[in-house]
Formats: structure tokens, C-alpha cells, sequence
DNA sequence: CACATTTTCGTAATCGGTTACGTAAATTTA
DNA sequence: TAAATTTACGTAACCGATTACGAAAATGTG
């Protein structure tokens, strides 16, 4: 691998020359800067990105903490992000936390000496003071969907009120449902319960009743096991709200398993409209949010802030109902 | 952020006893020892990742080069892969090709001048001699599956020519089937090539006849699509082994469109046990390979082919059949 | 006690870049 | 043509660690 000094020995120039042309800084002659390229081209030198990171203190990753990478929720958002992220010659260092505070603080940890310059964040064990310490490591964030949204820094959510309450009366209003049922993620997961909020604001709203709530772990076998506990052993209901798709997939499972017919018998309604929503037996109605151009938009968004005097935004994404065979 | 410099400053020594103590190389007074540790402690002091990635010229990282994130097949391994380089302080760079080759390129050349150790490579696009220029930079290779079996470096292969024969014959075996179809990958992707020989294979030691030999993309837009095409023009098939399961699970969705049930009329298997496949309706039958400890397995040869002298190893995970309910 | 060994630790170079500062040469201005 | 200004580029410090080498201090040996 060539270096600089290789370059500049060349030339017959210092490496602070070579430096300078190849950032486009400073002044150079155009014959000087003609004879770098050339050797540049010929030794096919690339900057040591170690070496640049360390004297600018700042690298080009990118960090993106996630709880999981089994639904296809969050590999999805890895995949429009990590696209995103590529375009402007940003490279991802993967964070899975696996929804455990232990390794998150681990790679909020690693973040800072790794120099990355953004933090893309979607956890339920972030707080605000991480956020401040990133902060203030020169490490701007962005927050994703689960985490508050009140805190000083920019965020990205969905209306998650909005979106439970646009899920829960298109439920109700897509027959003849009158008792149903909302199935929650984990208990301390926010998004959850706005979505839970807005479920209860639809169903005041109209003459449908809740009859309970559920609890699951965002995965598609705990919604299978929870929905199948409860239907078995109740007739109670004919309708369930899910938190998310993956679980929805669970229910409709447990109903085939139960001789319970979707939609006829009990509809039942996603979450994020992941790919598989299109094509599950029967294709999920579930409420979508993230588009590919959300991608975009988070790197941006990380770029802009990392200006100085450029204040942290909030950006909301309006929920849309997506209507299928399950309602 | 504390340096070395803070706490050799404070301890009174050199910064060179400081990283001594620190890396456990080289003798050094009991004493020193302690009063190092605590200052270490007292200022949460973290040696600088970039810093001694460059004075050592090896990171940390480990990179990841996947075609895409979208099949569960993939964000599988990436979970089982990031969990296990975790436990031994490794992180992962996230290389996510999108199954093009100017975005190999690209990884392959940023690998080298982020001076990962290891990389952990599934791609189509990967040729022996890229693999050779990594292990040139010091950079130790692992391909995973799709890539050829048989370079100069170590690599994972499920047998899956075996795998294929396994899914037909149990295909085959499981009713009255005797005119089939194979749904592969993209043409230029061996193991689906290889999958396809275990396929005749399997054909040819019964009576069942091939009929067709269909292509997608192994997603399960492009199973839906194509499986579609076909069965709505040709009711001459009664069973269809499946590349993987994200393409399965595309069929499962088109022969319900058309009123074909499975297995009645017509059974299926999948390949990969993705874990919708437990949950499917009707559940998938498939063949399983990847599980969690491989993870482990390949973090382990990576680690053990970066030792000087340690030749690549071959590794063969037996495929093994998983009956549910579409055969 | 003199000498050999060992222990402990500091000096300084290095990894591969960036950049503030300064200076010599080229150009402009009067 | 001398002074002022601009252009082009080199020197050297720096980012935060590691490590080869050597020297001083401590310890052991006879």
C-alpha cells in the first residue's frame, strides 16, 4: 500500500502538498498538482483512513445501534440506512445491542473511540445522558422511533399515537368488530404504548370495546405463543391490534392453529408493513412508516447537525394505514 | 476523553510504561502497576481505538461482505456472527454489497485502509484474487456459502448438493409426487446450482419426473412472481423444491392466489429454516444449515488463520431436513 | 566491595495522515 | 525598480497510541 510519503518522494514535493491537493485545500501550482494526480493515479493511492481519522479526529463511520437484526423491521431500516449511508462515502459500524443495557453502553463506549461521527439510535436503553456524552465526543445523534422524543437532540419518530389510533379504527370499522384485544410489545417500550394510546382514543370513539391487553417481545414467537394462550382459552374477542408486523405474523399462525378464521372470524392488524406483509397467508393489513427516502433523510439530518449552530430538528413521519386481507 | 498522556502525566512516568502496564508487556514495579491501574480507573481512561489501530496497523474490526439484508437467511447470519465477534472484543464493518460489484470493490478497498483484521465474505462477486490481495494487506478471509469452495482460503460450505437431494427426496417420498419443479436463484449463484444437481440427483433415484426448472431472485417478490407465472399456466406440477425459504414462502403466497393447496395438490420445501418458517401458513418444510454456534466457528478460524503458519481450513455443515406441513 | 545481572522505565521513532505558520519566489502596484 | 502583495510550498508539530533500544537503579554473586 502507497502512502503519502511515497507520493510526495515522487513528486519531489512534502506530504503536506500532496495533503493539500488531494483535499482540494490551499493553493497549489497547476503543474504540481497535475504531477500528484498522475502519481496518485499510477501508485493508485488511497488515504489511510486510520491515519486520517486519527489527525482529524473524526472518521466515516457512521454508527447505527439497533436491539436486533431478527425483524425485518430493523433490517430493513439497516438496509435503506447502510444505502443512505454509502451514497456520501459514509461506511456503518454495526451496534446490535440485543436489547441489553450491557452492550449498549459497551458500543456507546466504542463509538467515542472509534471516532465515529454520527449516531444513529434505536434503543430502549439510551438515555438522554447518553446522548449528552455522545454529544459532547463530537458525536452527533439522531434518534429512531423508540426512544423519546423529547429530548434535546434530533429524533426521528412516527406519530405512534396516530398510527395505533388510524390501525384500531379501521379495525373496528372494517366489519362487524365490537370486542378486541391490543397486543403490546414489552411493557417499558414506548412506542408501544402510544401506539396502545391511540388505540384506546379509537376505540372511545366508537362502540367497540376493549377487552385486554397483551404482552409479547416484538418477535414473531412470542406473538404466537401470548395470542395462542389467550385465544384458547377465550372466545371473547374479534379483533386484535398488534404492535408490530412480526407479531401479527404470530397471531395469524395461532388462529390457523385454533380453526380461527382471519378476517371472518377476527381481523387482526399489523405494524410497519414489512416485505413479508404482502405476501403472508392472508396478506397483512398493518400500518406503514418507513419508506426507503428515510434513509436519506437520517443521513442528512446527521450531516446538517454536525454543522455547528445547526440545531437538532424533529422530524415526524405520518403514519399510513395499508389495507389487506386481515381486516 | 482522557490519553495515555493524562495518565502518564499524573502517574509520573512515561507514556511508555503506561501502554506497558496497560497491554501487560514488559515487567514493571508492583507499585507502578497499582498507581497506574487507579489512575486508569479514577479518569475512565480508554486507550484511543484509531490510535492504536494505527500504531499497530490492525483495528479491531471485523468486515461483514453480505449481498443484502432483506432475506432473513442474511440478517440471521449477521446476528449470530456480530454476537459471537462481540464476546471476543471484535466489532463489526457492516458491508452490505446489494449484489454489486462496484460496491465489492468498493468494501474490498476500504477493508485494507481501515485496517480490519478479518473479513467474513458472502458474494457472488468475490474472486479468488480479490481474495488474495486481502490476505496480501494482512487481512484474513472466511467465505461463507455462496463463494466457491475451492480457493486457497478457509471457507464454510454447506454441502449443497446434499442439502438439495435431501429436500427432494423427503419431497418426493412425502405423497404421491411425481412431476416437480426446482425454483433457483439467480443463474450465475452456485450454490443454487449445486443445490439444483442434488435435485436431479434425487429425481433420478425415483420416478418422479422434472419438469421445469424456474428463476428468481431468492426474494419472495420474485418466488411470488414466478411461481405465479407458471402455475397459472401449467397445472402439470405437484411438488416444487425451493432454493430458499424467502422464495417458498413467495410460492406458498401464489398457489393460495390460485387456489392450490398445499400439500393437497401440491407440496413444497424451502431451504435456509428462516424462522418464519415455523410460523408460516402452512409451515415450512425446509432444510436447515446455519445455526447460532456457527457464529463461533468462523469468528474461531478467523482468529486462527491470522496466527503465521496456520493453513485455511475447509468446513462442511451437514444440511439437515425439517419436516412440517407443506410436504 | 566490585562486578555481573536483572528489573524498571524513559527516550525517541513510528504508524500515515493534517494543518498552522512562515518564507522564498512570482507577480502586481506605484 | 523598489515595495507590496500574492502564490506555492516546505517545516514541523500534532493526533494517541506502540515499541525497539538503552540507561539507570536495584539486586545478586563471589
Amino acid at each position: 500500500m502507497a502512502t503519502i510519503k511515497d507520493v510526495a518522494q515522487l513528486a519531489g514535493v512534502s506530504t503536506a502538498t500532496v495533503s493539500r491537493v488531494i483535499n482540494g485545500k490551499g493553493e497549489a501550482a497547476p503543474e504540481t498538482i497535475e504531477k500528484i494526480l498522475k502519481i496518485v493515479e499510477d501508485l493508485n493511492y488511497k488515504p489511510n483512513s486510520v491515519a486520517k481519522s486519527l489527525s482529524k479526529r473524526e472518521s466515516n463511520l457512521i454508527a447505527l445501534l439497533i436491539p436486533n437484526l431478527d425483524s425485518p423491521f430493523f433490517s430493513e431500516l439497516v438496509r435503506t440506512i447502510e444505502i443512505a449511508a454509502n451514497k456520501k462515502g459514509y461506511q456503518i459500524y454495526l451496534c446490535n445491542s440485543e436489547d441489553n443495557r450491557e452492550k449498549v453502553e459497551y458500543y456507546l463506549e466504542t463509538m467515542a473511540d472509534n471516532y465515529v461521527i454520527g449516531a444513529i439510535i434505536n434503543s430502549l436503553h439510551v438515555k438522554e445522558e447518553d446522548l449528552e456524552r455522545l454529544e459532547a465526543n463530537g458525536i452527533s445523534t439522531i434518534t429512531i422511533d423508540r426512544a423519546q422524543f423529547s429530548h434535546a437532540y434530533s429524533a426521528l419518530a412516527v406519530d405512534h399515537i396516530h398510527g395505533g389510533y388510524l390501525a384500531t379504527k379501521h379495525l373496528i370499522e372494517s366489519g362487524h368488530v365490537k370486542k378486541i384485544a391490543f397486543l403490546s410489545g414489552p411493557k417499558d417500550e414506548s412506542s408501544s404504548q402510544d401506539r396502545y394510546q391511540g388505540y384506546l382514543k379509537a376505540v372511545s370513539e366508537t362502540d367497540a370495546e376493549h377487552i385486554v391487553k397483551l404482552y409479547g417481545l416484538f418477535d414473531i414467537q412470542s406473538g404466537y405463543e401470548t395470542s395462542y394462550d389467550y385465544l384458547s382459552n377465550h372466545k371473547d374477542i374479534d379483533g386484535i391490534v398488534c404492535s408490530n408486523d412480526a407479531m401479527a405474523y404470530g397471531v395469524i399462525r395461532a388462529c390457523a392453529d385454533l380453526g380461527i378464521k382471519i378476517p371472518q372470524d377476527i381481523k387482526v392488524i399489523g405494524y410497519d408493513d414489512t416485505v413479508t406483509a404482502k405476501f403472508s397467508v392472508p396478506r397483512l393489513s398493518t400500518i406503514s412508516q418507513f419508506k426507503p427516502k428515510l434513509g436519506n433523510l437520517i443521513i442528512n439530518e446527521l450531516e446538517r447537525v454536525r454543522k455547528k449552530n445547526c440545531k437538532p430538528k424533529k422530524y415526524e413521519v405520518e403514519p399510513e394505514l395499508v389495507i389487506r386481507e386481515t381486516t
